[in-house]
RNA sequence: GGGUAGGUGGUCGAGUGGUUAAUGGCACCAGACUGUAAAUCUGGCGACGAGAGUCUACGAUGGUUCGAAUCCAUCCCUGCCCA
């Protein structure tokens, strides 16, 4: 049997060991070290599929939780799985409702079976279990499918990290074993342990065991100070499997990007640039600016002038201050194509400089040029 | 001309004798946001001052009172109804 997922390594970059690889999916390639939308119900706010496309989304994400509430997932199997549902030809990736696990702390209650929930929707009750998200999932139809964990809240202790992360491999087990499409999805395990090294080793040296075609870092960039986050990543990712692709969960911000490829990561998604666009904020190549602010009424020069997305190429930054302040759709809109373009095209830059082995010195530039602190 | 309702901080609008520089909403100013309960949330928002604080404020003027945006008098203005 083929398997669904499978990943081929093009170069390691000798000044940092990052990897520039592909991930072959039944959608297509994915280049990678590669950034991914997020889409939660299915739609990566206000962005129709071209425009993602154009803006180089090579994959993006849904979320199992979300879409299991509404609109179903059997729905989503009727309308013949979840990239005809939403006319997406590339390919997808189904978190499995952990990070919920996670944000929804105050609505659900974890037992060895699973998760029950409150909809945030209606208010009724909701279980997810292993077996219950590879229902929802192998029905959805995504390239990649995460197994079922618990993302742990930054801090917890180690009692409570490890009982955590013994149960997450646990159902990683159960996952795998209720998967049946294994042809054409691949399953990923997510390594858990929180901020305790020997708890990431044994979480990832027993998911290892398991064998999944693929594996992703969660439970870290939950709102812990960079260095812990680095710290983490750092120990983590060299002890991930070299021949199957690695994915660091809910990533990010430029900076934390580049240093996920630098640790020889493959894989990152996050909300933050369309929710950045959202709330009036773009990134731009010195460093993120709140294009709301009245700094910016009287400024006709392009959100980046680096740029070269279709909202740097056609309009102002006084006008799309305008649009967000008059609450115009249009201004979220415009920010998204530019936010998503801005971390594709880093995205696109680190894969250059990892087969030029020169990630190491484009990091230094790019941190001093937008301003972070080295 | 007669009657009636009203004039509150950028705006709309509470408050109808004393913890009132004055509830709220909006606007405005700023901050946060990392596997999306998020086109959201938090803070600020009379003037001067770093701050303690000081001053000026509820149409105008005068009055009652220990004390008034709140009570009284006169005046000015606005909406509506009648002529």
């Amino acid at each position: 049997m083929k398997p669904a997922i499978t990943y081929e390594l093009l170069h390691v970059c000798k000044q940092t060991g990052a990897r520039r690889g592909i991930v072959h999916t039944p959608h297509g390639d994915i280049q990678t070290p590669v950034f991914m939308p997020v889409g939660t119900q299915a739609t990566v706010k206000s962005m129709t599929p071209e425009e993602l496309k154009e803006v180089g989304a090579q994959i993006i994400l849904a979320n199992t939780y979300h879409l299991f509430l509404r609109p179903g997932h059997e729905l989503i199997k009727e309308a013949g799985g979840l990239h005809k549902f939403m006319h997406w030809d590339r390919p997808i990736l189904t978190d499995s409702g952990g990070f919920q696990v996670f944000s929804l702390g105050a609505l659900r209650t974890i037992s060895e079976e699973g998760v029950e929930f409150r909809s945030h929707l209606d208010g009724s009750k909701q279980f997810l279990s292993p077996e219950k998200a590879m229902e929802v999932e192998n029905a959805l139809g995504a390239d990649i499918i995460m197994a079922f964990d618990e993302c742990c809240p930054y801090p917890s202790t180690y009692e409570y990290t490890k009982k955590s992360m013994e149960r997450t491999t646990r159902w990683a087990k159960r996952c795998k074993e209720a998967h049946n499409r294994k042809e054409e999805q691949g399953l990923f395990g997510i390594i858990q342990g929180g901020f305790y090294k020997d708890l990431r080793k044994q979480s990832a040296e027993d998911l290892i065991k398991l064998d999944f075609p693929g594996y992703a870092i969660g439970g870290i960039s939950v709102g812990e100070p960079k260095k812990e986050f680095l710290d983490i990543l750092n120990y983590t990712a060299p002890i991930m499997p070299e021949n199957k692709p690695r994915y660091l969960m809910g990533v990010g911000t430029p900076d934390y990007l580049v240093e996920a490829a630098m640790a020889g990561i493959d894989m990152c998604d996050c909300v933050i640039p369309t929710r950045l666009a959202r709330h009036g904020t773009a990134f731009t190549s010195k460093g993120k600016i709140v294009v709301r602010n009245a700094s910016y009424e009287r400024d006709f020069n392009p959100l980046d002038d680096e740029c070269d997305c279709y909202t740097c190429k056609n309009y102002t930054r006084a006008y799309i201050r305008h649009l967000v302040k008059t609450n115009e759709i249009l201004g979220i809109r415009l920010l998204s194509i530019h936010n998503i373009k801005f971390l594709t095209n880093l995205m696109d830059k680190v894969r250059i400089e990892i087969e030029r082995d020169n990630l190491g010195s484009f990091r230094k530039e790019f941190y001093r040029k937008y301003g972070y602190e080295q």
